[in-house]
DNA sequence: AAAACGGTTGAACAACCGTTCAACTAAAGA
DNA sequence: TCTTTAGTTGAACGGTTGTTCAACCGTTTT
C-alpha cells in the first residue's frame, strides 16, 4: 500500500485514514511548541517545586525558611529553585547572606488555579 | 508584608521565623492536594501525551491513526493512552476492531491553552 | 475454522530525575 | 583575620519512566 509506505517508521496498520491524519497534522502545533509545552508542565510535575511555588506565593521567602516549611534540606530546595529560576518561574533578590525568592508573574498562578479546579471533581 | 523583611536581616537555620512559616503552612494546600496537583502536571509533562491530546482534540481518532500521525508504534501510543485513560483525560469508544479516543472534557483544553499563552513570551 | 488485524499488556532496558552528601563561595560578625 | 552562616553546586545513588519487543486478546474476514 502506498499510504503505508508514506509514513515509513510508523505503525504497521493496514487501514489508515489518510485524509484525517493530514488534516490533523496541519492543525497540530509545531514540534518545538509541543516540546516547550511538555517541558513547562514537567517543571510543575514535581510536588517539591509546586510546594515551593505555593510557599512563596504572596510573600517572598528565603531558602532556609522554605526548607523548614517543607521539611527538606537547604540543598534539595536550592536544587529545585535553580530549576524554577532557569524556567523563569521565580525571581530572587539577594539581601546580605539571604536570597529571597518570589513568583515571577501571575501567569503560573492562574494555571495552577485552573488545575486545582480540575482535580477537585 | 514587609514585616518579615524588616526584622529579618538574617535567616538562620537554627533561629527560624516560626511565625511566618506557621502562617504560610496554614495557607498551604494539603499534602494530598499538592501530590494530586503535581501528578496531574506530570501527565502533561510528556510530549507524546500532549501530542496525543492535540491529535484527538475536536475529532476522535483510533490508535492506529494516532500512531501514524505521531510516527510512533501502536504499542507506545497505547501505553500512553492507558495513562491518559487512568487520569480521566481521555475517553474511548470501541467500534469493531477499532478504539476511538477523544478528550474527556474541555477543562484540560483550557489549561493547555493558558500554558501555550505563557510559553509564548 | 483459521487467518488477519487493531489494540492491549508485561517484562526488560536505557535514559532521566530528585535527593543526599560533601565541598565550595560569599557575606557578616568577632 | 578567622569563624560562622546562607546558599550553591557537582557527583553519585536509587527510584521513576518511556519505548521496545514479544505475546496475547477480541473482532472481522476469508
Amino acid at each position: 500500500m502506498k499510504l503505508y509506505e508514506k509514513n515509513a517508521p510508523s505503525c504497521e496498520c493496514e487501514e489508515i485514514h489518510e485524509e484525517l491524519i493530514e488534516k490533523r497534522r496541519e492543525e497540530m502545533p509545531s514540534e518545538n511548541t509541543l516540546y516547550d509545552l511538555s517541558d513547562f508542565f514537567k517543571i510543575l510535575g514535581d510536588s517539591t517545586r509546586v510546594s515551593i511555588l505555593f510557599a512563596i506565593d504572596g510573600e517572598p521567602m528565603c531558602v532556609c525558611d522554605i526548607a523548614n516549611l517543607l521539611g527538606m534540606t537547604k540543598s534539595a530546595v536550592s536544587h529545585q529553585l535553580k530549576i524554577l529560576r532557569q524556567s523563569d518561574l521565580v525571581t530572587y533578590r539577594k539581601s546580605g547572606k539571604n536570597v529571597f525568592y518570589s513568583l515571577a508573574d501571575d501567569h503560573v498562578r492562574d494555571i495552577i488555579e485552573k488545575a486545582l479546579e480540575h482535580i477537585k471533581e
